[in-house]
DNA sequence: CGAACTGCATTTTTT
DNA sequence: ATGCAGTTCG
């Protein structure tokens, strides 16, 4: 189990609790001073900064035991708040083990979940029925094609994803159509980002539907309009607390604010070092105005790490000091010094998945779980080369963060057939399958009803009704849609007669789409058709169709399942809040990590979140990090020469060990600070070509160690200099950065590439 | 309606 | 290169 080890160094004492107040503080015993003092301070706002590893899921659960111990509030008086389904349910299973009682009626869930709750509860404030639905990504993109194909916009210059990914941001910060910034508006669907957006939330209120940045805005909405029901929650919620401050949005501490202001007994626990996600709209400002926005916060810093050797600490805060802006914490540890980071210089990709996969073997061998060892990359692309080498050793793996069963087609499919009977106006849902399978309820149809639907301000279902009334629909059509009608009223008055799982199969049955997949003779059909069985099987674990597609919509989780021996391998992000015994993080390459995308589009504060990853990945690892860079890439099919990665100098000498496979340049000497002089990482980048496996073709560009010759004698380079490359041909100079030039080649486009392998013409 | 073709991008992701 | 989406052709 992968996150089983995370109680590590502070097992729960889980005996029930004899309510003497001497025996009630044993939950605090083993903690450490700060800890304690972030559990018992309970009165007024308190921030806890809690480093990687220092125990904050502990702090968190053990405070919540505490106030319910001391009967400061009853369970319906706390509310709990994390980002991820999987952290609510380890906060329930940990608060529960400390408290000794289920925990049922508690307000402890994600951000969405419980906006959802509140939401349902007053959705006609907001303009929305009780039974609203909440779209997926799908859905929103649909949607946001036919606004803007209805509004003439060129879907080619302005792509529909960008369009949706805007409104999310202004979402993320408590923006309405009204409210919008008008300097933000002229880039975006030539001018008519504003209409658009505004149409948007028009459809979504018509077809009573929100999607998950509604959840968190008409909540603040809903108290903002509605003093009353505010300060109904606001007296309900004696405590907050939250996890992970650093990712939260504005709309998220819009929502905090205004339910902590009556009590003001929020405490909030995060890192600003572990702050990776302020491109889906995570403000770090959040934690750092933190004691400004309440003032009279307790600060308490959790400093002693409970996780990893001292010499990964060291490299990691070496690491994270180059960053400016921080709230700043020591981490420090009692651990054993451990085995120094090791930093792997290697030819190119291939050998490093190679020196990857041996070492992995090598520790397998020596009896270490691959449970315990991690492949952490900056983007989902890199894990193809690891996971062959797996292959190819036949080692156990697992790639977390796949696609997700509730993202297949099939299911969607399935899903939005349920969501039409429970709710006949959920319009994304009956255009999903109006014409699956094939009904012969094509565009012309669709296009009928929805002039009706739009012109009315009506539902598709209803504007269907009414046309059937009319003659604008050829026989053949209006019976086929009269009949599909009558299918899902007849579906509905079923929903309280039968067993729903039941009718969850005979609604795919009587609807020809289980038929559709038994005909199709497409390869994957018959996979489909399993996903089906396994759907509806699992309907089985929820009271009610509806209780079903809530968990769906706000559950979008992996099944985490499986528990037997693997190496995991996962984006840096996804690593967040795990651990490992042994962590292998591969391709620290410039371009590559820090992400040259993301540095383009928005420079210093994006090195900075890319450093912060890097800090991440490295603190995620228990007793072995091992950094590894390549020194030709292929990228796109590209061949192209690599710098190594700026942080790889950033670590502290005296933490790491640098080493190159044998046949690179830098020696295998080993040893830490090695003396290459290496401002790059020790004589990196050589110049490259497809197939060239050694670097031997390259020796006559090569200084006397070995090395390419980095000294400032060889010719001297100026901007729009006509140059030659072994591998890439002629160009010409772009700009110079010390020995790196960028080069734009006649035939190969533009390249970085060391000064040493390019030859004056 | 489905196969085949063309053009295009290709970081990170939860809810 | 590769995969995906949107379009076009049979």
């Amino acid at each position: 189990m992968l996150y089983k080890s995370m109680s590590d160094g502070f097992d729960l004492i889980d005996e029930p609790a004899p309510p003497a107040p001497a025996a009630a503080s044993r939950y605090l015993d083993g903690m450490n001073t700060e800890q304690s003092h972030a559990v018992e301070t309970t009165d007024g706002p308190v921030l806890v900064l809690a480093g990687a590893g220092t125990g904050k899921t502990r702090v968190l659960t053990t405070r919540m035991a505490h106030i319910l111990r001391q009967n400061l509030a009853g369970p319906g008086e706390l509310l709990a708040v994390t980002f991820t389904n999987k952290a609510a349910r380890e906060m329930r299973d940990r608060v529960a083990a400390l408290v000794g009682t289920p925990v049922e009626g508690w307000w402890v869930g994600t951000f969405h979940a419980l906006a959802t709750r509140i939401l349902r509860r007053h959705a006609e404030a907001v303009g929305l029925r009780s039974n609203f639905t909440i779209l997926d990504s799908d859905d929103q993109l649909r949607l946001i094609k036919q606004l803007m194909a209805a509004n003439d916009i060129d879907e080619k210059r302005n792509p529909p994803r960008v369009t949706l990914g805007q409104i999310q941001r202004w979402k993320d910060r408590g923006l309405t159509p009204e409210t919008v910034p008008s300097a933000e508006l002229a880039s975006l669907c030539d001018g008519q980002g504003q209409d658009i957006y505004a149409a948007y939330q028009d459809r979504l209120r018509t077809v009573n539907a929100a999607d998950f940045g509604d959840l968190l805005m008409l909540v603040v909405t809903l108290f903002q309009n509605n003093p009353a029901v505010l300060e109904r929650y606001q007296n309900q919620f004696r405590y907050i607390l939250v996890d992970e401050y650093q990712d939260t949005n504005v709309a998220q501490y819009l929502w905090l604010r205004l339910l902590a202001q009556k009590h003001r007994n929020i405490c909030c626990v995060g890192d600003d070092d572990q702050s990776i996600y302020s491109w889906r709209g995570a403000e770090v400002g959040n934690i750092l105005r933190f004691e400004t926005d309440f003032p009279g916060a307790t600060v308490v810093r959790l400093e002693r790490n409970y996780r990893s050797t001292p010499n990964i600490l060291g490299a990691a805060s070496g690491l994270i000091k180059k960053n400016d802006g921080r709230l700043g914490k020591t981490l420090w540890t009692e651990a054993e010094t451990g085995d120094p980071v090791r930093v792997r210089a290697v030819w190119d990709g291939e050998e490093e998945a190679r020196f990857i996969g041996e070492e992995i073997e090598a520790l397998h061998g020596k009896g270490h779980e691959l449970a315990g060892m991690a492949i952490l990359v900056r983007a989902g692309f890199q894990t193809r080369e690891f996971e062959e080498r797996m292959i190819t050793l036949a080692i156990p793996y697992r790639v977390v963060g796949g696609p997700r069963f509730y993202e297949r087609q099939e299911i969607r499919d399935a899903l939005a057939y349920i969501r039409v009977v429970l709710q006949p106006d959920d319009d994304l849902a009956f255009e999903r399958i109006i014409n699956t399978p094939r009904r012969g309820l094509g565009p012309a149809t669709l296009q009928l009803m929805h002039r009706l639907a739009r012109t009315e301000r009506m539902s598709l279902m209803l504007a269907a009704a009414h046309l059937l009334n009319t003659d604008e629909f050829k026989p053949k059509v209006r019976s086929t849609l009269a009949a599909l009608i009558a299918d899902f009223q007849r579906w509905r008055s079923l929903l309280d007669v039968m067993h729903h799982p039941e009718l969850a199969a005979t609604i795919l049955e009587e609807s020809g789409y289980t038929q559709h997949w038994q005909e199709s003779k497409m390869p994957e059909a018959p996979g489909k058709l399993d996903n089906l069985k396994e759907f509806v099987a699992g309907l089985e674990d929820f009271e009610s169709l509806a209780g079903f597609v809530e968990h769906v919509s706000l559950v979008m989780e992996n099944d985490a399942r499986d528990d037997p021996d693997k190496v995991s391998i996962m984006t840096l992000h996804g690593a967040k809040g795990l651990e490992f015994d042994t962590v292998f993080l591969p391709g620290w390459e410039e371009g590559i990590f820090p992400n040259q995308r993301s540095l383009d589009e928005h420079g210093v504060s994006a090195l900075e979140e890319e450093r912060r990853l890097a800090y991440v990945g490295l603190t995620r690892a228990k007793r072995r990090a091992i950094v590894s860079y390549a020194a030709n890439r292929r990228i796109y099919n590209q061949w192209q020469s690599a710098l190594a990665s700026r942080f790889i100098d950033e670590l502290p000498h005296d933490h790491i060990e640098r080493s190159a496979s044998p046949g690179l340049g830098s020696s295998g000497r080993g040893g830490s600070g090695l003396d290459d002089g290496g401002a790059t990482g020790g004589g990196f980048g050589f110049g490259s070509g497809p197939r060239m496996k050694r670097p031997l073709d390259s020796l006559s560009y090569r200084g006397p160690s070995g090395l390419p010759d980095r000294s400032n004698k060889g010719p001297s380079f100026s901007v729009g200099q006509r140059i030659f490359h072994q591998k890439f041909g002629y160009g010409s100079i772009i700009s110079i950065d010390g020995d790196k030039l960028d080069i734009a080649f006649e035939k190969a486009g533009d390249k970085k590439v060391m000064a040493g392998f390019v030859e004056t013409t």
